[in-house]
DNA sequence: AATGAATGAGCTTTCATTCAT
DNA sequence: AATGAATGAAAGCTCATTCAT
């Protein structure tokens, strides 16, 4: 029941908004009554809190196993990371929706622990990019702060636009989206 | 009045969310009785619409000046796209928060309204892209549409994390984004 | 509509419990609806808080009255005090109900202003003790602390057995205890 | 159990008041389940009912025993009833604030036996004071009904300020008391 | 003897909105 | 143009109680 509670928020959440679901609309759902909620919750920001760990958590593990792959090139990291994001919004994207966009109605407390663990994903991607540049896969002249912003946008904009069901899978778009970085999009002679 | 009702909202919008402002909030800074917000708007969501109409129809204009003026290549359009939505985030950041944050609580009508000027948005800087493809200034390997998404989350992320006052300015950060695009972050040779 | 919002709180505050009232409960009585309530008042607590202010502010001002007036001796003052809780029982036997037993619902700001105004209270009736001792007219060999929370018990309990339209008149009552108080019980010689 | 439930109970109401204290919160105590407590007791207020009859029966008991003693004086017998009550604070305060402000919570059936008791109690004190008056150890010029008001407010009210662990024992308060009643606090010459 | 799940009624509070003045 | 009073619907939450296991 609880995790039944969870998946139903996300849903209602990621559609509605936080403040748009009561816990009415959750229960209802599930057909039992609003009292059962608090036996499972304590309050309804704390299912958001639930939602927002599991979130970044799974994808800060991911991310980690990506980046500590000794195989791989910074180029083909790069890559992965894309791909992941873009691979993630077909089973995870109502919990980034929910992630990005309702964010604000955590506690003071939480919302400082999801910040920091937010930026440490970010901070991830611009090692990758660094340590690229060291190793001479990728150009000094730019900032990697600010390409990283960048390649960030690209990719998480992806979740208000992105359809998993439509004509363009996601490999494909990761693959696009890594030239686009690398290559550039002006024509060459 | 009218217009201080207007200004009040969307730095509280912006800053609190629509369904968390009450008009109570808003009038409470004018100093004068929530009853005279009736006056002026119709309902809550009146004023929001004016927000989002007046944003969007603003940002339209100025891309349509930029798009139509004969004596710039398309990679110069491009750049000035960029820089441009960049640029807004000083004077209109407020109004883009609003816009891209609270546009589901518009009515289902205006909704619609709303949501067919912003794809018009997105079409404008399609057309470039493919414009430029034609005369020969954009690479013709990559589709245009997935392409144009990555240059508006790039670009539209940064109301996320760009702080006008920070130490690099929008100037630049629009240059090295339109590098970024234009010749790739890859080491050349 | 204040006024009688407080009135009937006291009403019901001494009739059923603070607790047990609702703010549906007042309102029902006042032919109005529950949400004009938060229109005078912002929370059932502040109306709690405006009461015991009250009560105890009115009771303060009429003991110092009693007290430094220059032409009685300290026991008039004595009997005077003791009168005077009596007689209010009859106007304000309602709101002293409420003050002794639902002072625990205020919270601890307001509860340790009015417990400093409960403590100046006894006090100030100490200081007649005390004084009274000084200019001989009362005994010197009990306990003027204890003597006056005997004197605070006795007058005070009458919340609840005196009944204002009974058989024996406030102003007998005051007698009788002053009696008892200043001469005993025991049978002389 | 049942009797753990009731000694978390008595300490529970006591310190927050009945209606205040929830079932959960006597359970969590005891490191039960919520279930557990409808085991023992039909409903919360069977507790307080049982919390109700077991204190003022003890005290009953303890007054007929005082009473009914053919070798002490009624002189005495007050001094020992007042004693009794000062000295039960120590071990049976938390009760005694029970009784007195949680009694409404009964229901109409048990309160009503419950006032009774109260009641009784009252009269055997009267009962002292009467045939002490005709045995001629107590002054006959005052209503014994309002001497007896007098003397449980006195004693009753130490529940509000007496602390056991005080500068002074509950033997010497139970002495001055005795003193201001017997002889008056006024000076004699 | 105890647990865990669920219920349902009730509570305080918030707030967009209306409207007579 | 603005105020002040009132409404009514809905929200989050609490909790005594029930009951199958």
């Amino acid at each position: 029941m609880k995790g039944a509670i969870m998946e139903q928020s996300i849903e209602l959440f990621a559609n509605k908004g936080f403040k748009e679901t009561s816990i009415q609309d959750i229960m209802d759902v599930l057909n039992v009554t609003k009292g059962t909620f608090y036996y499972y919750y304590k309050s309804k920001e704390e299912v958001l809190m639930d939602i927002q760990y599991q979130y970044i958590n799974r994808l800060l593990d991911s991310q980690e196993k990506i980046i500590h792959d000794e195989e791989t090139s910074y180029q083909e990291k790069l890559h992965e990371i894309i791909f992941k994001l873009l691979n993630d919004i077909e089973k995870e994207g109502l919990r980034a929706k929910v992630f990005f966009r309702e964010m604000r109605h955590l506690t003071n407390e939480h919302l400082n622990q999801i910040m920091e663990k937010r930026d440490q994903f970010k901070e991830n991607i611009q090692l990758v990019v660094e340590e690229g540049i060291k190793k001479g896969e990728f150009r000094s002249d730019l900032p990697p702060n600010i390409v990283t912003f960048g390649i960030l946008g690209m990719a998480n904009w992806s979740y208000f636009w992105f359809k998993p069901e439509g004509p363009i899978p996601d490999v494909e778009v990761a693959k696009i989206f890594y030239k686009m970085l690398l290559e550039g999009i002006e024509k060459k002679e």
